[in-house]
DNA sequence: TATCACCTGTAATTAAATTACATTATAGTC
DNA sequence: GACTATAATGTAATTTAATTACAGGTGATA
């Protein structure tokens, strides 16, 4: 089983499961809470079994007894994504929405988790390691990210360009050819200048790489089309959140990707750049 | 103890704990994973008590018993910031990293879980909704969370602008009065130009809200400063990835609570911005 | 010095979980 | 449809784990 939650084995599993396994499997999943706290015979009662199909089922599951089981169901518990209890609501005090914003977030993250195909990802970092130059774009609430980017990916010895107005990428676009690898950001896809930006980049020759809404018109366009985790938020009526700390970790993937295949002699490089901020900050 | 996790709890009474006490805390903390499987009689030969002790134990602790003490250890166990496991290694692939980075923001956002003092929060939103005006400066890194925060906050009715050029930074804070106020964002409160840059501020009689490190001299001129997290990574030496999530969810936070501070009554304004993208978009 | 409160271990008991055995249900074949 | 083999499931028995009861030891206080 590895490292897969044993809640979502559970529910990997349930139209596999017996008669009887499939009623504990409720009877679990009506409240997760409690049933860390119960006995097998509490449980039982519960699901209308005997006492042990309560071990029995735990065996079926891969654990190695109910007590196993149950500490299992608790830490899948702890990291349980919860998205009900993000909303925010009027009444919220300021604990409150503290805690459902940091909520929100770590479950945006824990969504992703099993999304991001790791041959994408690679397939990314081996495009970018081989360009000559790498170009970032984004606009409105991308801009910042696009931004972001960049303050990532130009150390790792490849001239890294960020642009947020729509002109200014227009042109570059064009100015490209296939030595250069472009990443663009769009949280929908369906932003109609970026996919005009999107055209011209191919007509450029270079490569495309999207981080946006699966199967969009401008995921199409792409070489590389990585999820921007659009579907969790409506981010063309809510003020884009959990979606943006989606998109700046996949950046936090790639660079990390470009850092490792760059390997260690970027060292004196990296170097060079932390150095040149010395003397601006107070000892 | 309500949601404090037993780990902390447990930590926290290391110093009343008679000697039977401490020797079981000391073998439970030597290895929390494996004692989460333990039977009593395992885990009192390992710290040589009873295995009486055990349950006498858990019940000092506040728990019913040595499985339900288990199974609060398997929470705290599963939410554990781990910071080790977050590293990553030259010869990681794809997969490895992907989840590394994931576990870390994630990490790093239950760090500030306890860290965020709601009523500090509350200053802050209190100050930014009596403001005429908002001006939010960034550099370097904190530059693309600059314009983020103003992505973010512009929308509820306060005219909210964003500099990440340190000369217009020190112009704009000159030309403030008492009606604006400032948000200053800087992973470690130590960079000289932005700590000029928040004496103007001052000078000027505006509020001041800094994003930045607890205790840095930055934070000192603040009338209300926020952690950035910076103690998690050292942001002058690895490229900052993890601190600029937990800054990010701040910016969160605060558009949260202004947003809710402001209550529906701009609601038309709010459609007004959406309305204002209209047509950008392929349907 | 005596008393009391607290700590701790041994022994006994209870509770919880698992195994063994028997019965029932289901699926496949003729 | 009848028969057989296998899987699923319950009851009863057994084992394991946890807790309670009782007794003894230690340290502090009057």
């Amino acid at each position: 089983m590895g490292d897969m939650s044993i809640l979502d084995h559970l529910q990997k599993e349930m139209s596999s499961l017996s008669k009887a396994e499939l009623s504990i499997a409720k009877a679990i999943l009506s409240d997760v809470d409690a049933a860390v706290q119960m006995t097998t015979a509490d449980l039982a009662k519960l699901a209308k079994v005997s006492d042990p199909m309560i071990s029995r089922f735990c065996r079926t599951l891969g654990c190695k007894s109910f007590p196993d089981f149950k500490v299992q169901l608790a830490k899948s518990v702890a990291t349980l994504p919860s998205f009900i209890s993000s909303a925010v609501s009027p009444g919220d005090d300021a604990a409150l929405y503290i805690e459902k914003r940091i909520s929100a977030n770590q479950s945006a993250l824990e969504y992703i988790r099993g999304r991001l195909e790791p041959q994408v990802i690679e397939t990314a970092v081996k495009l970018l390691q081989k360009s000559k130059r790498i170009e970032i774009f984004g606009m409105g609430a991308s801009a910042a990210i696009a931004q972001d980017a960049q303050d990532k990916l130009f150390r790792f010895g490849i001239p890294t360009g960020a642009y947020v107005d729509h002109l200014m990428q227009r042109m570059v676009a064009a100015a490209a050819n296939e030595d250069s690898t472009f990443i663009l950001f769009s949280f929908t896809g369906r932003t109609k200048e970026m996919i005009k930006i999107a055209h011209i980049v191919r007509e450029s020759n270079a490569k495309l790489i999207a981080i946006t809404h699966p199967g969009s018109p401008l995921s199409k366009l792409a070489h590389v089309s990585i999820t921007s985790g659009d579907e969790l938020e409506d981010t063309t009526i809510y003020v884009p959140m959990t979606v943006r700390i989606i998109v700046l970790t996949i950046v936090d993937i790639l660079a990390t990707g470009l850092a490792l295949a760059q390997g260690n002699r970027l060292d004196k490089h990296l170097k060079r750049i932390t150095n040149s901020v010395d003397g601006t900050k107070i000892e």
